[in-house]
DNA sequence: AACGGCTATACATACGTATTCAAGGCGGTA
DNA sequence: TACCGCCTTGAATACGTATGTATAGCCGTT
């Protein structure tokens, strides 16, 4: 059915050139004259050639494909965070624009994991997402910069300057979100979100949250402090919680837009409303922030902004050979959550 | 810094034997003996040696890689589908089962796509999303039969028969949607969706809400019938289009989740309840179909069985040769919004 | 007219692997 | 002991491209 493909040889025969003119024409080369460049674009075009990527990789010693490694704590969660779900359209699209594939891949955090993409030639550089910064995990990014290979990883660069990072600036998201509040009229505002070395860009919330009350003056209630991993049950509970503790609040800041809508959900169901009782403002601007109703004030990171970057980023790695840390903005998207009458 | 990478000469010198016999080692051929496999394993691990895929894909003529293609109608639209991006974390799963990576593109619907990666020999076979059944796209997908490419397509088989494709059985799911409907007592049902030859699967799901409407006796009200794309401002225009009408309803089947939760809003926005005044149901079962007030019910597509499934199939088309249809059974949800006290 | 410099093309080769073919060694049977 | 067949291994080669080196042609200068 199908013939055999077309090879840059068959390109020369029809074009009446040699095989290595037939490369040069292709890729631009300057030493081909305009008309011999024509004849081989035509023969080209009407044999259907196409570049065999394999052979032109090998050759090249590259493979113009860059991988995406998404690590996951538990076996498919990976692709539950809407953030990095965010990410892998506008990545493509800036892949495509540098002249690269790219190719996806999960990874168990847990797992001693391989990354053959690069051993194998079969990616020139790698994105990591969701490795975090956690110490333990530190050797393998060791072992990793040893071995030669070009890498950016999302997340802070604060723990461990180990290779080329990107991160949104969490602190100064923190700082506006509960400046933000504030300024609202709120002055018992509760964090809602993870505390841990394990979970950097929650602590830079917090952080800047914490900065935020010392600006304005206000002393840090330990009772407004409530423990929270990513999920809307667990900002339910953090309610519960509050409560519990006779912690009077009127606003809550959640580090990540899924437990804020949580929260809003406890809150109506105990009768609370918001924003007129409580204002709310999450972090991450996930869709359903928008869907929620009241619709979700919150922190939002461009994804294609920390796309562009990361892409950028490694592809500058590999064509030459300079690694830097970004660190980009975040914006606060006011909406109904959080907005005294 | 880095050394030259070690090829399999390398490890045949350490292993003492020669390069085939490290060739046939790696690629677990029968006809070498068990000592000189181990004396070949232990060289290749000492060196830490990786097989070189652009080499290998050169000489096999094969790059064990295949190819996600989303299309899109405009550009930025493509991973704004909830249910298309819930397969990619499933689907990268699947594929490194079977030994193949997944490379990701996306491509206007409407400009003239080219799918360079089976032409150029970088990936094995194509799946196809978002394509949709719309005519005046066949003879492109013609001309990809014709080229003896691999692909599946994500969409119905019904409307053209080319190549193999997998959906979801979204006409039973329409008519599970109303029965249920039908079943709380609910009379007077609303379609909310797109019904144009174009987006095939909201047909489906219309043809089954008629089916389920049929099978009860009840007449068919065009005022009840009111043309939504997938979003949510939609399904809130939609209400106000049903109220302008004056036309009554109790029940509210969406063609889409996003549009039934635009349905939601503007019902509270209204002053109905949902579910007491009117009951509401979507259809994909995306994240935020749980995180809604109430919780929607809705009919879910099991992006693992879908994910899955075209994988399997597209490697079967691979490997075997055969390319088959597929239609993948659908579950209701029942959840809040939908259940009468 | 002779020669240097430049441009455009051809020749030869290397990238690293997988496979075909041939050959060597070994044991078993007559 | 001689011969046949199987199991294991080595030598040679092809996959299709890109590039270093060499050569042919051309123009301008002296």
């Amino acid at each position: 059915m199908t013939q055999r493909r077309p090879t840059s040889f068959d390109i020369a025969a029809l074009a009446g050139v040699s095989q290595p003119t037939v490369s040069r024409a292709l890729s631009g080369s300057a030493s081909v004259s305009a008309q011999t460049r024509r004849r081989v674009l035509e023969a080209a075009e009407q044999l259907n050639y196409k570049v065999d990527k394999n052979a032109s990789g090998l050759r090249r010693q590259q493979a113009k494909t860059l991988a995406l490694l998404f690590f996951e704590e538990s076996p498919g969660a990976a692709l539950l965070n809407p953030f990095y779900l965010s990410l892998v359209g506008p990545m493509v699209r800036r892949c495509a624009q540098h002249g690269y594939d790219l190719l996806i891949s999960i990874q168990q955090l847990s797992s001693d994991w391989h990354v053959d993409y690069e051993d194998s030639r079969k990616a020139d550089g790698i994105i990591l997402l969701g490795y975090g910064d956690y110490l333990e995990y530190r050797p393998r990014l060791e072992k990793l910069v040893a071995s030669g290979a070009h890498f950016v990883r999302w997340g802070s660069a604060a723990a461990g300057e180990i290779g080329a990072t990107v991160a949104s600036d969490n602190e100064q998201g923190g700082f506006d979100a509960t400046s933000h509040l504030l300024q609202q009229g709120r002055r018992r505002i509760a964090f809602v979100g993870t505390v841990d070395p394990g979970s950097p860009e929650f602590l830079q919330r917090w952080n800047g949250h914490r900065r935020a009350l010392a600006a304005a003056g206000i002393e840090l209630d330990e009772r407004l402090q409530v423990d929270a991993d990513p999920r809307e049950e667990a900002g339910r509970r953090a309610v519960e919680q509050l409560i519990a503790r006779e912690a009077e609040f009127d606003g809550v800041f959640a580090a990540c837009d899924i437990s804020a809508i949580g929260v809003m959900h406890a809150l109506h169901a105990i009768g609370r409303h918001v924003p007129d009782d409580v204002a709310v403002v999450g972090f991450d601007d996930i869709p359903a922030a928008l869907l929620s109703s009241p619709p979700l004030t919150t922190v939002a990171q461009d994804p294609h902004q920390a796309s562009d970057a990361l892409v950028d980023a490694i592809v500058t790695s590999i064509e030459c050979g300079t690694a830097t840390n970004h660190v980009l903005p975040v914006r606060l998207k006011v909406r109904e959550s959080s907005l005294s009458r």
